[in-house]
DNA sequence: TCTATGTATGTTATATTATAACTCGTCAAG
DNA sequence: CTTGACGAGTTATAATATAACATACATAGA
């Protein structure tokens, strides 16, 4: 389990994990009654299988490219159908999106974005969200959804400048 | 681009808190040998006398009806100017900037947004930040820069709601 | 003082990201 | 066999952001 919550900087079989992901999603599509329709689908495998943050038009391309529609609300739907569902991530710094690597479990999200390869971890961050929690309670705020996103060095390409 | 009007979510006197703010940000600016410039200051000025997050082109109305430049990069110079010396944050999820409450002081960014009033509070957020830099150590991920944002309900909302 | 140099501002133009509003088709419930 | 909800497709445009170049302006060294 230790380093299932850890794929994007270990090397590790894209096309599994992208598989498991799709299989996921599409579990849990099936248990809350919802669509999962053929550009939702492929949206999210075009992430899963990219493996890194996506903008909407990148995604919009590859759909067009596939026959689905070529206009931008036809990728931005589904990918807020999947951010909604919690199939899919927004990452804000970089106006993009990834897969979300374990769909369905609780996880309050964390990423971690270099900013020499732009590659995006998602963090297990259970602490994190606690202690904002306590903060925002000391404040009387309460918080319904929160997203962390931090700009630093993965270790490979901090090992590629040192 | 109008965010709401709501001020962060205790009462207290603006008026005096933007001075503060003000004064703080030319002392380091001072220190710092940098130029705090007319357009940089009446930018944090803007941000701060409105207490509450503004758009880029809010700040640009602003300051183009002041008699400064009318084009979009005179704002956004100014902002990312501010942004870099921790003289105001930006919201990612709003599009918009706010001015830092306590420019100077070591501290991790967390945004608290209420969804019903867009009133943005900023919490300290030391045990966050250190919660981060374990989950991201644990990745051998160096974390350089970081901002939290999370959306729910003010008290007062909430107790509207209520 | 003068001028070279770096830096800030102003401007033009355009790129990038995102959404509103409407239409059509599908599918399942009545 | 309709109708109503929802998803997908399309047109158009809004909102956000930056590239590239021109002009002004401070300040330090000749």
């Amino acid at each position: 389990m230790a380093h299932d919550h850890s794929p994007a900087f270990h090397q590790h079989d894209h096309a599994d994990c992208a598989g498991s992901v799709l299989a996921q999603a599409e579990a849990l599509a099936l248990a809350r009654g919802l669509r999962f329709t053929p550009v939702r689908r492929r949206v999210l495998e075009i992430l899963a299988e990219a493996h890194r943050a996506m903008g909407a038009y990148d995604v919009l391309e590859r759909l067009s490219a596939e026959g689905f529609g070529n206009q931008p609300p036809v990728a931005y739907r589904a990918l807020e159908f999947l951010e909604e569902q919690g199939f899919a991530h927004r990452i804000r710094r970089l106006n993009a999106f990834t897969a979300c690597m374990h769909p369905g479990e609780a996880h309050a999200a964390a990423f971690l974005i270099c900013r020499a390869c732009n590659a995006v971890a998602e963090a297990p961050a259970t602490a994190v969200a606690a202690a904002l929690d306590d903060a925002a309670r000391d404040l009387g705020f309460t918080v319904e959804r929160s997203n962390l996103e931090a700009v630093g060095l993965c270790p490979a390409c901090r090992d590629a400048v040192a």
